[in-house]
DNA sequence: GATTGTTCTATCTCACGATGAAATACAATA
DNA sequence: TATTGTATTTCATCGTGAGATAGAACAATC
């Protein structure tokens, strides 16, 4: 039982999504030809998935004949093979705790955290993207904390005020009824469901989500890479946050409304809407609970 | 007499910017402790960088004592050692051209200009950053060039048009007046000499100094980076653009207009007129002269 | 004839070692 | 005592080769 690679989990997860979406049934074939051409990869990784999948009983080899699906996959497969994305989180987290100092060389993460040089390289060049550290002179690296989380704060969300509201006005703009109601049903759970505070990264996502639906929906791809750009960057100093449920509570009543008048494609009014509430949100953030 | 290092090379020019700053006459003994503690780097490159000094006659050793300024240092002292960005802009130009496939490996861009393969994976990546490449699952990087070039452009005006003008207006907004003084000169320059085709690069950089100055004055960090990306995405689709001389001639009368106001501290004005300006630019760049 | 099984080649990733350069500590000198 | 000269240590980059995996061609089977 060969332990499958990072693609070949990837593509698993990806056949087990297909497979939702054309509504097989137990029962049917899968072919081999068919599933790389549409991952756009060559069959030999695409075996590999499906071998991963013939160990966790979801499919079977017919020889010869294909593959059978014998049980109805479960959503989430396998947890999507974890990205450097965690690293980037811990990182940033213990450069802000300070156990982490403020002036670094690569041998020094490697070491401390078990990882390989590439891997370090990958890392730090991503939080060099994001301005959380940049390239010494000599060599090392140093960490950018303290210029952020002052004035950057405001200035995101000045940024943000820019873009996002003028971004439901775009000529291209164009959001499918089905993503709207996906995202209602995402709100109404989160409301309904009793809050804790391991929510809080859930709640982060699903706001980041919001926005980040809604920039696409643009069709205007340098305003959508903006944002998704602005959702990393809070990603880092906002998983942290602990967020009052009467806060999720405000919010996600403000998002609804913006939703609906977008299901009537009343974008005006909703631009405005979506104004007021960046606005607010700057304005509760930067009252001073924010650890940052 | 050894050849410097890059970052030797890079250490001089900056002494020689210091000189040059601090006002330092013939005969001033200049300190590697002080110089070291300037630049943030330790001696021992210093050393390098004055020894290479030393080589070019702008200083001499005096044993135990210093290193004396026996020459005013010319202001260019050595060209920028190249970057990487000259091998993106050649790559990206021999995709369009057709010379390289869409789809390719690291190991035959490794062939084909002779780089090592950790070049050939920074160049890829940039690349990818900019959504000009993107990495295929399995390995290899296919180009982007189809989806290009074509709505990109019209999403890259609205894009700046949604951040330029509004740039002038950030609450903290500061524009230097050198730099305005600076900026009027190197387009009169521009207008005085005569044109030739070689100046496209030299105007297309000035005008990207233009936009990047004004996005830099609005000390909003996120406006900055947005626009500089911007201008990084132009270079590769506008360095080979044979802009005639009739366009260089307006471009440089609506730019210092813009100087004008923004002189007088008329942000509201300069900030209509670089709408207008854009708007125009987008236009024109539109009507198919582009060769892209 | 289409699909799976098998084999072979091409490509990437990782680890190791050599090399050159930067950082640091210490000695020498004014 | 401050500054340069010298030696040692630490670090990053580059090249190489082994191992794993993707891609592609061919054979076998229904």
């Amino acid at each position: 039982m060969h332990q499958p690679s990072r693609l070949q989990q990837d593509l698993a997860n990806r056949i087990v999504a297909l497979v939702n979406d054309d509504g097989l049934a137990v029962g049917a074939l899968l072919n081999e030809n068919g599933l790389a051409r549409r991952l756009a990869v060559s069959r030999t990784p695409v075996r590999g998935a499906l071998r991963y999948l013939e160990d966790q009983g979801i499919v079977a080899r017919r020889p010869n004949r294909g593959v059978e699906l014998v049980a109805i996959p479960p959503k989430a497969q396998v947890a999507p093979a974890e990205d450097h994305d965690e690293w980037l989180v811990r990182i940033a987290r213990d450069q802000r705790s300070g156990s982490l100092p403020q002036e670094i060389t690569e041998g020094e993460v490697m070491r401390r955290y078990g990882l390989n040089r590439a891997s370090v390289q990958r890392i730090l060049s991503r939080l060099a993207e994001l301005d959380m550290v940049e390239r010494k002179a000599g060599y090392g690296w140093r960490f950018l904390a303290g210029t952020r989380d002052r004035a950057t704060h405001d200035e995101s969300y000045r940024f943000r005020l820019l873009l996002e509201p003028a971004a439901l006005l775009e000529p291209g703009f164009h959001l499918e009824g089905a993503w709207i109601e996906a995202m209602r049903r995402r709100h109404e759970e989160t409301l309904a469901r009793p809050w804790q505070e391991s929510s809080s990264v859930a709640f982060f996502e699903m706001n980041a989500d919001f926005h980040e639906g809604l920039a696409a929906a643009s069709n205007n791809r340098f305003i959508h890479a903006a944002i998704r750009h602005q959702n990393q960057l809070r990603r880092f100093s906002q998983y942290d946050w602990k967020f009052g449920f009467e806060r999720v509570v405000v919010n996600c009543r403000e998002h609804m409304e913006i939703l609906d008048h977008l299901a009537r494609n009343d974008r005006e009014v909703a631009s405005l809407l979506l104004r007021r509430h960046i606005e607010r949100a700057s304005l509760i953030r930067a009252s001073g609970t924010d650890p940052g």
